[in-house]
DNA sequence: CTGCATCCCGCCTGATACTG
DNA sequence: CAGTATCAGGCGGGATGCAG
């Protein structure tokens, strides 16, 4: 995604690096599963109970689409009936860290992005008075 | 996005702090008109031209997005034909930040998420070969 | 228990045409 | 120049049922 010397942008998603990483970020679930595996490898149904409202089709290809990326690993025991464990990988970690740096930036920041969209909304009754002060 | 004791997540989006910048970032355009914005201000129809893909529809849209979060003001020109200027406010430009932060992590891990995507997707001739070793 | 296949609906998005 | 309005198509994502 670099910008090049007549002002236009580097477009070319399909070998752009930035996608392959804000894809995951801008996905409803992923960023939830890493959160849940940085806490240690989780088996397939603790994480949808964990994450309550994801259907098994969107945990099944949200954990596909980060092992993929190399952020999970998948590890099958052949019990009966059998189980699946997930877990980070080393890059998944890392992965993780950023996650949190961005986190913590969102909630350092959440107060004063609230006040903005209120005031651009129109300034809802009153509610507008007690956020802008907040900030 | 904290977890509770009970492992599950907390799932409010609507009003998670971290949804309304991980919102921004997967969005295919709003990370790249930040990008653009944050060398300085720019009009419109340059934004357009600096985006080749967007549309004109999509680039209003992605605007006031970013606007209504506090993430750039928007200043109009009363000349004939109007113009209208955008810049990155002092939110905007700490996002910047953020946002350079994970530019250069995506373009540092770049390799190893591509050799990973080989690797699981079957191993592509002889081109994961290539790759597995630029890691 | 884990996961794939199918159906299906709603929203996002691009294309196009029009206005101040 | 800088948008808005309208329409139509595609696709993400939920619900359900079935299989290993």
């Amino acid at each position: 995604m670099s910008i090049g010397p007549d002002g236009t942008a580097d477009v070319d998603f399909s070998r752009c690096p930035v996608r392959d990483v804000l894809d995951h970020l801008g996905d409803k679930w992923t960023s939830l599963i890493v959160l849940m595996l940085a806490e240690g490898p989780q088996r397939f149904s603790a994480l949808q109970r964990a994450v309550p409202d994801i259907s098994k089709r969107m945990l099944t290809q949200s954990l596909r689409s980060l092992e993929r990326d190399g952020m999970l690993s998948r590890h099958v025991y052949p019990t009966k009936p059998p189980s699946v464990e997930y877990r980070l990988t080393d890059l998944g970690r890392r992965f993780h860290a950023e996650l949190q740096r961005l986190v913590a930036w969102a909630e350092a920041n959440h107060a004063e992005i609230r006040a903005a969209r209120l005031r651009h909304d129109g300034l809802g009754p009153d509610a507008a008075l007690d956020l802008a002060e907040a900030v």
